[in-house]
DNA sequence: CTGAAAGCGCTAACAC
DNA sequence: GTGTTAGCGCTTTCAG
């Protein structure tokens, strides 16, 4: 390795521009009181020379870092990587995290660390102490982890909670997951269904909640039933067979299902084949998320679509523009619709 | 956002050990020459203050950065984040990349820059300006960009070039697409087929011709023709449709396909479910790439494992290890195969 | 509005 | 073996 030193420092742009460090720092952090004339010297010699700040230099001298860190639970995201089932949360967190980084002069560093671990803390400072981030994005679980969100606090790093919504320390940033439920339920009302069954996730996940009051709301709002169409599951496959059982076992079973995941979403879809039910003929399936396995599953899934990269960029602005005192409201991010083929009209009107 | 400082800084371990600071940074460092005595004493101080050193400190000093980049292209990797399309090859690269660096104690800053771009020199002096990694992981179709691999060099920073096997600088480290192509081949030898197609990329990309030579190659030590049955496509789909059509089209058709991309190989098994050929009773099919989209296709598709977060991890090796001077040979990791519904043995014998 | 001085946390080079 | 000195590139004071 080289003992590299930085080609072309601020020292040659004072020298070339003919001003002192200081006027070209100005410029560079776009502080006032700068002469106009003084600033477009400062600018072409910058670009003549291709100048770039050191990020090491800034930080070190008491500026920011210009480095957020994402943080992500580190067994689950292995896990997902290993898998290699074609989740892409990670990949639409950097789409939206790291474009808009670039857009502020920021860059995105993704780090991992264990949530179960007791030694969370430990890990959790060594990254900042390293890293000296400017901010930090929590992703779930670690969202909701008092530990972690304590320590940011503390150590006055701005940061922000993906898929929170409660008050508290940093920002809560989350997709509309009633607003969800209710484009769904709507879309299959709309396509003449009466009897919408939902198969919620699990309680320890508030988003479940959020998502079984959206259907709800929006069945009573149309004046459908709910008695008897909502069952619930864990998110796993095994927890979705058994809950489109119950649905479908019933003595008025509904004409559609929305399920809170892809693994429950497919057991539906299993077991609808399995009983000779024509999808969407004879039941609608809905999925609550829009992984490439729903897409390619055979009829292809009408999902809602999670805006990740939509929902880490207003995270990324966040914290970077963050004037910290005020206690921000959480940001709701709308979600979409994919329609498929999994979604029609009943066969014969319930 | 708070004007932040290092808690604890090398001074107070130093303050607290009772020694200077040189002899604590030697420590850090693992540097020889501190008495075990020394050391534990230093070493009992870090963790106890829960010491991590700060890297933009360490990099001004004129030490590493622990910072390596992986270049990836902007327009690609962003395409294929939007299309959603469950490609995971950036997320394989980020499990072998960046659990290596982590182990070494380094990190990994994604960046995206346009290769095609006529100002790549200035993006790529830019991010090293600004991170001033230790070194650099090219992708493709980076890894054989000269502008990109001068820089670099000129720059005497280690990098390593993904899915490139010509010397030169840097280091090279690619699959092993000729053995990858053989061990498809033999899979379907030892099936029974002989009359095996293959439907190649496109000749812009070198690793095209050395999967079609791996397949030429052991058809012949097997004694078996490879007359008429290649075909070449630029990876995507029509291509692949138009390959498929005129090796299914000859006089004695192929039993078997080997296709070059997943979208190939998709048109392939399409245009044989329209001629109402079985697969893979009347033709088998084997892809080269083994994308998410191959596996929820039915039938599930054989197909070629490429072993991106080993080579990744094979590259952060090689530059973190860099110890300059000696022109490395090429890397070469073997590919795997997952063997899965759509092969199988030829109805009848060829 | 601009400049000069001091120092961030750490390591290289040199003393002892 | 260990400590001391000087500075990395930049921004923060504080003067002018």
């Amino acid at each position: 390795m080289a003992r590299r030193r930085q080609a072309v420092t601020i020292r040659h742009v004072a020298a070339d521009a003919g001003v002192s460090l200081q006027t070209v720092s100005r410029v560079i952090n776009k502080e006032p009181n700068v002469r106009p004339e003084m600033m477009a010297r400062v600018q072409d010699s910058i670009a003549r020379l291709g100048y770039v700040p050191s990020i090491a230099a800034q930080r070190m001298a008491g500026s920011r870092s210009y480095l957020i860190v994402a943080l992500n639970d580190r067994e689950r995201t292995i896990a997902g990587w290993r898998d290699r089932q074609g989740t892409d949360w990670v990949d639409q967190m950097l789409l939206g995290g790291m474009l808009t980084c670039a857009e502020h002069g920021y860059r995105m560093i993704v780090e991992l660390v264990d949530t179960h671990s007791d030694h969370i803390e430990r890990e959790l400072l060594a990254a900042i102490a390293a890293i000296q981030p400017d901010g930090v994005i929590l992703t779930p679980p670690h969202s909701e982890n008092p530990l972690i969100t304590r320590l940011l606090e503390e150590h006055r790093i701005a940061f922000a909670r993906i898929g929170s919504r409660n008050a508290g320390p940093g920002f809560a940033v989350a997709m509309d997951e009633a607003g969800a439920a209710r484009i769904a339920t709507e879309h299959l009302i709309a396509l003449g269904h009466r009897r919408i069954g939902f198969i919620a996730g699990p309680d320890e996940y508030e988003l479940s909640g959020w998502r079984t009051d959206g259907w709800r709301t929006t069945m009573v709002d149309a004046g459908l039933p709910t008695d008897g169409l909502l069952a619930a599951g864990d998110f796993g496959f095994a927890s979705g067979r058994a809950a489109a059982a119950a649905l479908l076992g019933s003595a008025v079973p509904p004409t559609a299902i929305i399920a809170c995941s892809d693994q429950m979403t497919l057991a539906t879809l299993e077991l609808a084949r399995e009983r000779g039910l024509d999808v969407p003929g004879d039941l609608s399936i809905l999925c609550f998320d829009d992984t490439p396995i729903v897409r390619f599953v055979h009829p292809p899934l009408t999902a809602i679509v999670q805006p990740i990269a939509e929902v880490t960029a207003r995270a990324v602005e966040q914290v970077i523009g963050d004037q910290s005192g005020d206690v921000a409201e959480p940001i709701i991010v709308p979600a979409t619709l994919a329609v498929r083929a999994s979604t029609g009209a009943p066969r014969s009107p319930a």
